[in-house]
DNA sequence: TATGAATGAGCCTTCATTCAT
DNA sequence: TATGAATGAAGGCTCATTCAT
């Protein structure tokens, strides 16, 4: 009998090595040859296990935006706040930076059905859980408003230190400023 | 007798045929064979005007960029952050968003050095062009974050908003929001 | 402890599925794939039976000439000849017609040594067994001529039924047309 | 300006190509590049004149079905038909046989709607055109089985002839023993 | 200045075959 | 005896680019 219990190992393999490819050369430049080589094994296991090309590129988006559901709790609305801005900014901080995948991805969002509906979904959830620990902190008609702009401001700062535009490579200076921006918002707006 | 100083003529009939194509079916579906046809020009004459595919992209951007800049003179330094506020979210009203296209802009230029400059430029004047009026609105040491983060907010509400994940299609309820960031700005720090 | 004596077993298995497959498909769809899925086995399977595609197709063809030798004995000629008729139609009478599966054995015969041989051997069976019979019916110098022509009338009756072209989807009206032909013969040339 | 006029040479050239191609290694073994390299021509151009293989294909069988027109005009009723006994048969007599190329036509045809369409089309056509000579020539009762039984004998034949396993390589004992069955049915049928 | 026919490299995908178990 | 995970060659198709006109 052949080996048992090598899928979720091959897909996690497959999804890692797009990550990386997609980060080096960017997805137009990410080809099926490239993923598999980098993951070590032949072109045709994608298609066994991902269907095709779009099936292994959905199936790493989704990847990447499990990694920003917060599983930790945490009881203090502001400390809980704190901790969503940072993992916000905390899955990119390694070597290979995932900020072009994420590019592509919201790029590739506009004209795919299933990618965008994750995209909106995860959009939702952050301004859910920052609207969650909002309501213990700010009067009540501000908490939807502070929650849409702090998800904004993070996605904002986000997008500009990604760039590279401003920043010296770390977000830790953004970090910083979406937490002075609540608690700025709570010294004006507390209940 | 061929005609002469055709040069300007076709480059923007290009350039607009590229933001038309590119906004109705993303970078990726985004070929010569349809530019050109867009144009109601040949294949032939994109490698004739811009070299070759790439530079027609290249441009299209730094012509993008271009209408960002801001060439009115507004005295008031409320008014004129209001007026760089509107000016950001203008370009995508029309009925052929660019949205996509700006994606695909950002993501190309983490991997090709001239795009990647204008990027920065561009994200660097919009925060000169804050900081330059909020100068005369708040205390000195809070103008740099000020500026910062009033840019992340506008990029971050374009972005969610453009995503649809928000919203109804239109930007006014965001830049309402940005414009209410910086009262409040005003009101907490100002001078 | 494996099983023994399964081979002809799941070479029935195989080969029955493998013309089911044809019928549904066409042999340019017929896959290693779907033949052993169908036959609710492993695809690893065929190559252990029969070595490789190629050896199940042609056992599968051989299986189909197997089916149209004659194993009744009749005396009368004239009802043997219309036995033989009906056996040639009774083939593809079922639910899953075997036509294409025809189609593509004939087309495959003409570059492939052993299906061809296997085919000629069959035209020319079908050509003796008519001889035999309409040797007792015709004068002498008539039976190869008559023959061939009955074979050639029901082969090429059967092409055109087969295809769709004419007739109700099944074989009656052209069984009654060959019967009344070799009896048109016999009014004509008989001894 | 480039060239003008080339598309009706161009597709010409294929289809010719094509149809070596398939009669010598199969519609299996027939690929873009083969019929390519045989045009003398690029693999994209096929799709650039057909669109993509499938095109191609039916472009080649609509010619070869079209060969089968006739387009002389005899008034004599035996004369008429024996003409067309001779013109199905003197399609694939030169040196490139087509035979392989018609088995696999009528194999593609059972699973492919715009092929059968043609089939059908072409096999109705044949008995209409004999249809309208024994109307001349036989009781009218007659008409409709003779037609069909002689357009049956005519593929018949040929596909006996075309697979080899009688005759010796050309059509002329079959043409004959055709129009034998036609004489045959005037004799015993005439008005 | 402008065309678009023609090219061909490179991509994704399919699928017969192999082999460790 | 039987499996099915894994391979990788080969195919069709796309499309940026070239070039004769």
């Amino acid at each position: 009998m052949p080996k048992v219990g090598m899928e979720p190992v091959r897909k996690k393999q497959l999804i890692e090595a797009t990550l990386e490819v997609m980060a080096e050369v960017g997805y137009h430049g990410t080809t099926i040859s490239l993923i598999s080589k980098r993951a070590g094994l032949s072109s045709g296991i994608i298609s066994h296990y991902f269907g095709d090309k779009q099936g292994l590129i959905e199936a790493t988006m989704r990847h990447l935006l499990e990694a920003l559901k917060i599983t930790q709790r945490i009881d203090d609305p502001l400390e809980r706040i704190d901790f969503i801005i940072e993992n916000n900014f905390s899955q990119t901080q390694g070597a290979s930076s995932a900020t072009n995948t994420w590019f592509n991805f919201w790029a590739l969002s506009l004209h795919n059905e299933g990618l965008h509906r994750l995209q909106c979904i995860n959009h939702k959830r952050l301004e859910r859980n920052l609207a969650f620990s909002y309501r213990k902190l700010l009067k009540p008609e501000q908490v939807k408003n502070a929650a849409a702009s702090t998800a904004a401001l993070i996605d904002g700062y986000w997008l500009r230190y990604s760039m590279g535009s401003v920043g010296n490579g770390d977000f830790s200076e953004a970090v910083a400023r979406c937490k002075q921006y609540v608690r700025d918002l709570v010294a004006q707006y507390g209940r």
